[in-house]
DNA sequence: ATATTTTTAGAAAATATTTTTCAAAAAGAA
DNA sequence: TTCTTTTTGAAAAATATTTTCTAAAAATAT
């Protein structure tokens, strides 16, 4: 794995492991430093599992075996959670500690993003973008809003942006795309069925095709050239987070003050173009 | 021992230890995070001592055997220290630094609403939304992806909740709005036309009025009850910025969140209603 | 629905590692 | 020197890890 924080790329993972592997996950996420001084065996017992399974799961996270897992996630323990007594649960009764637990998730999610990015793929996929006839933005549900986001935002400084909010014609649009057109599938959970078939369309025609979802395996990024992982502070269970989304706002963001930077001049022209179109909507 | 690093420890018992000893420490004191991943076999050999000799300096250090000793000296090493090659000094305007760049600017600007927000007005809109008979979001351009998202997340949890996109359409339907119904209007600036006119008209048909925006003072504010101000720090590009986004998000997310708690025994029943609705979607 | 294939998980065997024991070597004291 | 104590490594014993193999479960195709 490339993140050097082994529990992070437990998260990312999750999705592939089978239900023991999971199990197991589960337990050294929350039981993280005490898991540090197990044996195999006693990790095994506590998870109910087999030897072999953990011993698995080691694998499976590309480690070469217990003993690797374990110095590995050692060394992505902060250490503030090496501390054995449990810092006491704040009450989130309160409004306003409510309001800084969820700024604070939201931080985390955004840095974790952050750490997750690999400049390298952001790279390339601007370069696609400059390279590309036409952009597509799709997505689903709370992602089609993040996806317009994007093509809102792009459509300030290039016209070869598109974004088509009907799932069936998401499909007919990317049965034409060719080799020439780059599409962008926003996707928290990778999973989901109608972006995974506009997915294998748009590779059966040959299209360029950027991932921007939450984990790095899943149905979606079988068919992208490219995968740009997004953080958020939570399991691949819960749904329409906040934090998922800031996540997807920052990767898009950072897209485009790329593509800006590289084609300042056209850019600014065009800027100041749409700029001026909209100045008398405003008082 | 009571210190927390095991390196500082082991210099202070340096004195103490005999020949053989001597040589593992400084081996070790050396080569810290290599250790790590070798056995003890592996240490041994690379101090010239037995497997014995190795085991019995973590003895004499304190540790109950080899193991111990390797996660007590993990957890001694800082992450810093644990990358092997030098980090190169990156050039001001790389990509990595815009990403940093990029990454504090929403953490302030979000710091910035959490610091604007008027807990009382947060307060209050949530118990007018509880006595709400329709609510609805109502923006323009990038802020109406944001009212969509808020009527997407609230109707995890009711169907009272409306965003209408075209807007003609939201000045017809507030103008049919009565002092019974809610609407939220986001705008980022507070001055764009079509949204001061939907205030106009609903302010006229009697409903209820909350603004999100920018600025405390804007034309807008001249027709809300309650106004909630969101932080955003303007860059150079300015323009839909990303940053104001967000802050709009988590503007709607304590609502949201304020809501579910108020109403936690409905909210819970229907977001497993939603939910159920979509999970087939999914692989 | 049934059969076939593939995947998954645990038991047991095989390896490897760690720990203990013990005797020899080295260092120090009489 | 000679005896005692300490230190060390080799080998044995105890543990722990990894691999292999089989049965069960799940997924897929018929």
């Amino acid at each position: 794995m490339s993140s050097y924080s082994l529990l992070l790329d437990i998260q990312l993972l999750y999705n592939q492991f089978t239900k023991t592997e999971k199990k197991i996950a589960d337990y050294v996420a929350e039981n993280a430093n005490r898991v540090l001084f197990m044996s195999i065996t006693d990790l095994a017992d506590a998870c109910n599992v087999a030897d072999a399974s953990v011993h698995r799961f080691c694998r499976t996270i590309g480690m070469k075996g217990y003993q690797e897992f374990k110095m590995k996630l050692s060394l992505s323990i902060t250490p503030d959670e090496t501390q054995e007594g449990e810092a006491p649960k704040e009450e989130s009764d309160s409004l306003p500690n409510m309001l800084d637990c969820i700024l604070e998730g939201y931080i985390s999610a955004l840095r974790e993003t952050r750490m997750l990015l690999d400049i390298d793929a952001v790279d390339k996929t601007v370069s696609m973008m400059e390279a590309a006839g036409n952009i597509y933005f799709f997505g689903i549900g709370d992602s089609l809003l993040a996806a317009q986001g994007a093509r809102n935002k792009f459509l300030k400084i290039t016209n070869k942006v598109n974004c088509i909010v009907d799932p069936h014609m998401q499909a007919m649009s990317a049965s034409m795309a060719d080799s020439n057109d780059l599409i962008f599938i926003i996707s928290y959970s990778g999973s989901t069925k109608d972006n995974i078939y506009v997915a294998k369309i748009a590779r059966q025609a040959g299209a360029k095709i950027v991932g921007i979802t939450r984990f790095l395996k899943s149905p979606l990024t079988n068919y992208t050239d490219i995968t740009l992982t997004c953080g958020a502070n939570e399991g691949p269970l819960e749904g329409g987070s906040m934090s998922a989304k800031m996540s997807q706002l920052y990767i898009i963001d950072i897209l485009f003050q790329e593509y800006y930077r590289r084609n300042q001049t056209v850019s600014r022209e065009n800027n100041e173009k749409t700029s001026k179109a909209v100045v008398e909507k405003l008082y």
